[in-house]
RNA sequence: GGGCGAUUAGCUCAGUUGGUUAGAGCGCAACGUUGACAUCGUUGAGGUCACAGAUUCGAGUUCUGUAUCGCCCACCA
């Protein structure tokens, strides 16, 4: 062995090399990015993940993207400015913490106050920041870090005032009452896209309210059914429908049309509701008629338990299918029955409190939950002989996505921003391309979504996040409000452009106030002023995110230069509520789109398709991949699996800490707190581990087999360039020139020609897959397989030495080029090393400049290099080769004995395949008898045809001649089938006219060759048969 | 209810504008280790391309329908 053998390790420590690496990078400000006129600017700014959050492996997904982007735009010659920072997360933070205060200290955030509780996750926050930002460190993100941002910091807080301060001049910001998703356990409103929805068992409670002063012959009560009945307490209408028999109608008429078009199996659903339709015109609609009639004529009801008057209305929102046909109505708890209540102008009476319980509208239930008063209501009403029947039924109940609590729809104060523009300007930016959407099918739900326009909510009460600034007064009327605002607009401030005041109907007046800090925010709190307490939706921030970071609202030459950014890499859930919003705000404050493109990439799901997530326990730590696989492998293994169509399958296995085997993690196992190792049979942890007990055992990391491809590839090029260096000893680089170089260097140089372009392509479509099969195959199966083989032999010949280590370098530094975006950390440990032995490795002898591989240039495709009739030369003689070794391995020779054989070919081929004959022997163990024509068949022939060659070997003693003959056999019999297969398509009229001539023609072609394929087959079958008789 | 996507080898996935005998990695089987790499090498087995129709000389690929799975949005007294 070499000395360099022994210096250089036959594994890359990625746990020692990698850290170092990454803080030399930094410490040379590899990453930085300055505003640079001679260069173009490439920018990506980085979904800023949640600041309480681990980063999970969609995270690690996402960023090994942006930093793959990011780095080849660098090699590139571009101003590569990756923009990091984290989000404030508002709900999810307050929860957290919120939630550790109870647990800890059985506090609430009331008994701390605003100001500690928001001091309180301030500390949090640095440290899971710290925490976070390494770990986007430790795989190796090239993010610029000196300009790190945070949402609720005070560059992003200035721009969040300005814009607010702005949207409200242009009168886009307004308050209304609405119905909101109330989360009474955070006490604070969800906005829809928080919600989810869980089915729960419930009932299905059908009420009598009686009819106040009913005419003879009409109804005395009036049955309506609800899931929630304490909600009755709200009520202040009961709907039936103003035409209930044409509502039956048409609900008949496209049940009818949907027996037509729907399948088989659902008829008869559909079947049975149209009997129970036709029954009800018998039991239902008479009353229900009288009742519209009752409506028209304005009857009143009597709401037991609180004796209110409610009116019966006439609404079409009632659907005389369903319940009893009658629907109550509680306007400030559900949003169908706010409708109704608009169109009716019904009152609203809003029953509960901001902590779930009911409020002084609810008389004697007052201070009761929900859920106790619903027991309530029930047992009083039952005593009331109001209770009909009870049904069992399946609710669909919404809930907050933070809390995990069931929702209580909400009639509350909210801030809201006015979307119609604003989202019309959005959705003209996809339309016209200035942002294009990659794939492109998610545009579709992006303009959707806009094209609703529902204006946005954007309070929320909570502590933690960016406090509306405005200051809020009631007057006492309209003329006094009035006359305030008229006083207001006179200050100095307001004439400034710092102040700005809106009336809310009919005496309420808003002010805003551009500058933190303004004294006169003072001046207003004196004069009686209270500031609301709500703070903004997190999304209202992050949608400034691209131009925040960059310094608006002031014109900063970073704003000018790096601004609109180049791409957004971000996943599908967060179109609307992110993207979209980010486009309308950029177009707003800076009147350019954030960002030209915007890629999504596939959702990463478990072996069962189901998303990851921490509470399915089905998740993987990417810093368990890491600590087990190395960064490089994550991030090639990623790249490997992000495919432009499909989402992400990973199968996950614990690893047993104990004996380090895999235990497949399936949907039993992964709840339970322990597990026994089926190998070792061990006991270790897994995340649900709370108990001691289940603590003492060791906790097993999560990883998946699935990286296994990216850890062994980097195993593969860390060999294949120690073998390169370990040859390159006392290497003296010269001026090649590429025509004179044997075939084999001309076809790996071809190929990488080829693989170079074909890479940048893929990568700058985003089919980042593709780049990584492209140049995995290039590293193994051409440089390793063929070109580091065939180095082999020429490095021991004086003649061809030289030439082959330069290629050999040359290839080897290009390949690293081609990887450092994927993989950083292994190339660039590589490339260091290999400087050791000079800086030309350039074929024209030209030294590198660079010290670090990072900064180095992006390969240019050289198409002189490319030479198609070189590549396809040498895929003859691959296949040659791979004859010969099939042949081999078939009859099991020892692989140390040498055989020949010939090749029965055509001139050309022949001239091709001679120089190539020392490679036979160093790569098959064959010797080469003879190329070309006129060859006797041995006595014991093992042949094979590839590609219009017979390749035969003599293989004397060794052959197995009945496995020979009766492999042949098999071979005619297939031949014999494809050529009748051929025949037939070749005298089809059809086929022969109609087909383009190429293809005939290449039909005709492959059928002769299959003809002289048989007729060998068949020579060599009597030769054998022959022989076997005779050794019998 | 509306929209989107998927279904190809035991597993996870590729498969360009329709055109020879449908590919890869893992797994499996056989053989192989003193000179880059066993995280390796060589070879092999393994597929009715979910199903049914249609278009075409020709369909994994185009169209229609069906089934199954997943995701998004809306709604549900």
């Amino acid at each position: 062995m070499s000395d360099l053998a022994e210096q250089i390790p036959n594994r890359f420590d990625y746990q020692i090399s990698c850290a170092a690496l990454y803080a030399a990078w930094e410490a040379d400000g590899c990453f930085r990015a300055e505003v640079n006129p001679d260069r173009q600017p490439y920018t990506i700014v980085i979904p800023p993940p949640n600041v309480t959050g681990a980063l999970h492996l969609g995270h690690a997904l996402n960023n090994t993207l942006q930093d793959i982007r990011v780095r080849w735009h660098r090699m590139r010659g571009f101003e590569a400015l990756w923009m990091p920072g984290t989000d404030h997360a508002g709900i999810a933070t307050q929860a957290v913490v919120e939630r550790r205060l109870k647990e800890l200290e059985n506090k609430t955030r009331h008994d701390l106050g605003r100001e500690a509780l928001v001091a309180r996750i301030w500390k949090w926050k640095e440290e899971s920041e710290v925490r976070i930002l390494n770990q986007l460190r430790s795989m190796g993100c090239s993010c610029d870090w000196t300009r790190t941002r945070f949402t609720l910091d005070d560059m992003c807080a200035r721009a969040v005032r300005t814009t607010f301060f702005d949207l409200f001049g242009k009168g886009l910001i307004f308050r209304g009452k609405r119905l909101v998703n109330w989360d009474t356990f955070l006490q604070t409103a969800v906005s829809d896209d928080e919600v989810f929805h869980e089915v729960v068992k419930g009932h299905f409670w059908h009420l009598k309210y009686p009819v106040i002063d009913p005419a003879p012959g009409e109804p005395t009560h009036v049955t309506i059914a609800t899931t929630r009945p304490e909600t009755m307490l709200g009520d202040t209408a009961v709907a039936v429908h103003p035409d209930p028999a044409a509502a039956l109608d048409a609900h008949e008429k496209s049940l009818k049309e949907k027996l037509t078009s729907v399948a088989a199996k659902e008829r008869g659903p559909l079947k049975k509701q149209l009997e129970e339709l036709a029954a009800r015109r018998q039991t239902h609609l008479p009353q229900l008629k009288t009742l519209a009639a009752m409506a028209r004529r304005g009857v009143k009801l009597r709401l037991p338990l609180l004796d209110r008057e409610i009116r019966l209305v006439a609404d079409v929102w009632a659907k005389p299918e369903m319940g009893s046909g009658c629907v109550k109505i509680t306007p400030a708890h559900d949003p169908n029955d706010y409708e109704v209540a608009l169109r009716c102008d019904l009152p609203m009476i809003n029953i509960l409190n901001v902590d779930g319980t009911l409020n002084a509208e609810a008389g004697l239930y007052q201070g009761q939950t929900v859920h106790k008063a619903r027991k309530r209501v029930i047992e009083d009403l039952e005593a009331l002989e109001l209770v009909g029947e009870i049904e069992d039924r399946d609710i669909d109940l919404a809930h907050s996505d933070r809390s995990k609590t069931p929702i209580e729809p909400f009639l509350a104060d909210q801030w809201f921003v006015k979307m119609d523009q604003l989202a019309q300007n959005a959705m003209d930016a996809v339309t016209d391309g200035r942002v294009k959407i990659i794939p492109e099918r998610y545009a579709k739900g992006y303009l959707d979504w806009l094209g609703e326009k529902r204006d946005w909510p954007v309070g929320r009460q909570l502590w933690w996040g960016h406090q509306i600034p405005i200051w809020t007064q009631q007057f006492e009327n309209a003329a006094a409000a009035e006359a305030e605002i008229k006083r207001l607009t006179q200050l100095p401030a307001t004439k400034a452009g710092r102040l700005q005041a809106s009336l809310e109907a009919p005496a309420v007046v808003h002010v805003s106030i551009r500058d933190e800090a303004d004294p006169v925010e003072q001046q207003l709190e004196g004069a009686g002023y209270v500031r609301q307490s709500d703070v903004l939706d997190t999304w209202f921030s992050s949608a400034l995110w691209p131009h925040s970071t960059l310094g608006w609202p002031d014109k900063t030459p970073e704003l000018e230069y790096f601004y609109p950014t180049s791409t957004l890499i971000t996943s599908r859930d967060i179109i609307t509520l992110w993207v979209a919003r980010m486009v309308l705000m950029g177009l707003n404050n800076v009147g350019q789109v954030p960002f030209k493109e915007v890629f999504i990439h596939p959702k990463i799901l478990d072996g069962y398709g189901e998303t990851m997530s921490k509470s399915k326990g089905n998740g993987v730590d990417p810093i368990d991949v890491i600590d087990k696989f190395g960064p490089d492998a994550l991030r090639f293994g990623l790249c490997w699996l992000a495919t432009d169509t499909q989402d992400v399958r990973m199968p996950v296995q614990f690893e047993c800490p104990h004996c380090e085997s895999s235990v497949n993690q399936t949907k039993q196992n992964r709840e339970q707190p322990t597990i026994e190792c089926p190998n070792c049979h061990q006991l270790f942890s897994t995340q649900w581990a709370k108990l001691p007990e289940d603590k003492s055992h060791p906790k097993a990391p999560v990883t998946s087999e699935r990286f296994d491809v990216a850890r062994n590839f980097c195993n593969k090029l860390w060999n294949a360039a120690r073998f390169v260096m370990i040859n390159l000893e006392g290497f003296e680089p010269q001026t090649l020139d590429v025509r004179a170089l044997p075939m084999e260097d001309r076809w790996i140089l071809s190929r990488l020609a080829t693989t170079t372009r074909l890479v940048s392509e893929a990568i700058d479509g985003y089919h980042y897959s593709d780049a990584a099969r492209l140049v995995y195959d290039f590293a193994w199966d051409e440089f390793c397989s063929y070109y580091v083989e065939m180095a082999k032999p020429r490095l021991q010949d004086a003649r061809h030495k030289r030439a082959t280590q330069q290629v050999l370098a040359h290839t080897l530094d290009q390949l690293l080029r081609l990887l450092q975006p994927m993989i950083p950390f292994i190339t660039e440990a590589i490339w260091q090393e290999l400087s050791r032995f000079g800086a030309v490795r350039a074929l024209d002898g030209r030294a590198e400049e660079q010290k670090w591989l990072m900064k180095s240039t992006w390969p240019t495709p050289i198409a002189e290099h490319h030479d198609p009739l070189i590549e396809q030369q040498f895929s003859r003689f691959v296949a040659v080769l791979g004859a010969l070794r099939e042949i081999r391995s078939r009859q099991n020779l020892p692989p140390k004995e040498e055989v020949t054989f010939t090749v029965a070919c055509d001139d050309a081929t022949r001239k091709l395949l001679a120089p190539m004959e020392p490679f036979f022997k160093a790569l098959a163990g064959a010797n080469c008898l003879g190329l070309g024509t006129g060859f006797a068949l041995p006595d014991l022939p093992a042949q094979l045809i590839v590609d219009g060659m017979e390749v035969t070997l003599d293989l004397g003693k060794f052959i197995d001649v009945a496995a020979e003959i009766d492999r042949n056999e098999k071979l005619l019999e297939n031949t014999v089938k494809q050529i009748t297969g051929k025949e037939s398509k070749l005298s089809n009229e059809n086929f022969v006219s109609r087909a383009p001539a190429d293809v005939v023609e290449k039909e005709r072609d492959s059928l002769n060759a299959l003809i002289q394929q048989r007729d060998s087959i068949v020579g060599t079958l009597q030769k054998l048969r022959t022989v076997k008789k005779t050794t019998k």
